[in-house]
DNA sequence: AGCCTGACAATTTGATCATATTATCCCGGC
DNA sequence: GCCGGGATAATATGATCAAATTGTCAGGCT
């Protein structure tokens, strides 16, 4: 309650809070968001919650009903197309991007990032796996330093995330995408075209999980 | 003040009224957007006017400074190639979706627009332009039915608009693309492959026009 | 007699505002 | 050129109002 809270304002910690918790599951699709519930749960006040909310529905991580009530919206078959697209074009770009300005630090942050990865899929450790294949990406992504790709992809997982969150916890984490020792040897190697296609698969491989899950009704 | 004002909510209003500020260039990038300016400027309360802010920052429109301050951003060649390549994939994508569900009507508004932005063009008509120009791809790939693609062309056109609106002032509105003629001719044909490639061509004349002012430090 | 339907009341939740608090900026003085 | 004080604007809270959902009850139908 000092230094940092001090610098930091509240509704950007409600903001980051809540996305977490959309991004890595803690809400369900379909689950009801209210204003009053994230009052008590974060205990902040009503004005940083309801920014908090505003910023999130804008980015596609909740939505509004004509009610005004808020939820966190279903993934159908036609919106997980647009994201896979989305994804397929926005994501590989970025690592294309990327690639030229990685260093050896940055590599070797991965290179740690992608054995917890690991470790978390062998443990069957869901919230581990989330976290940490969200990290990994975004680690990479934020070395392209390209702001606009980087809030796209930002907001494609978070349309993405309370789904992949679903599937996890039904079929476990056993079958689940991990083609990043494909990039790690890609970037070694400085191989920007090898190191996009490598996200392609990844991706590819997330989004035929999830797309296989819709499919069968278990979401 | 009665049946209208009912349902639409303050801050919805306010927020369109803001963006489409934004959009058609009545603010300039890098101008401060300030709070208290627009509690008095569009006579909303301060809760309205800062979830329309909030929005707006999260969909690229506006940028929140380390100060606090928020300014409309200044499109840097860095970020003009991002929306670029960004737009270059969701809006023509957008366009072979929406071709398969035109029907005639859509297709007569279509033109209808296209008329006023064609007169607009020739009375060096900037706000009728931006404004005529902007339905016209919009009620095209409303028609796409994709929210998720929709959100992301709206976000892009945010981020894209204020330049444009300063080339235009400076340029005139002779020189900025309407390749409209041939998106209308595609649709009638119904070939969905020749309109992704005519919105695409729109697309890249505008950027282009934007890329060579922002060379030259026009902008 | 039991059950469904419709309306009404009560509670919950969202929207808006007025106000207090806090951080930032600007200007004058050292 | 640096430092402090006042002005300004943003942040955050709580109160108040409006809307919506839920639960309840009465009346009519089977």
């Amino acid at each position: 309650m000092n230094a940092q809270d001090r610098k930091i304002p509240t509704h950007e910690l409600t903001y980051a809070r809540l996305r977490d918790m959309v991004l890595f599951g803690h809400l369900q699709p379909g689950q009801p968001v209210t204003i009053q519930g994230l009052i008590s749960d974060l205990d902040a006040g009503m004005t940083p919650v309801r920014e908090a909310i505003r910023r999130l529905i804008a980015e596609g991580a909740l939505t509004l009903l004509g009610n005004r009530r808020v939820v966190v919206p279903h993934l159908t078959p036609e919106l997980l197309d647009q994201v896979a697209f989305a994804r397929l074009t926005i994501e590989p770009r970025l690592a294309e991007l990327a690639a030229p300005r990685l260093n050896d630090a940055i590599i070797a942050r991965l290179d740690g990032l992608d054995l917890g990865v690991d470790r978390a899929i062998r443990n069957g450790d869901v919230p581990g796996y989330l976290s940490g294949n969200h990290r990994f990406h975004f680690t990479l992504y934020d070395a392209a330093d390209a702001g606009v790709l980087l809030d796209m992809a930002q907001s494609l997982w978070l349309r993405f995330g309370p789904s992949l969150r679903v599937v996890c916890a039904r079929f476990g984490t056993q079958s689940l995408p991990d083609r990043h020792g494909e990039a790690l040897a890609a970037m070694k190697a400085g191989d920007a075209m090898a190191l996009g296609q490598a996200i392609r698969n990844d991706i590819a491989q997330g989004v035929d999980q999830v797309r296989a899950a819709l499919a069968t009704g278990e979401i």
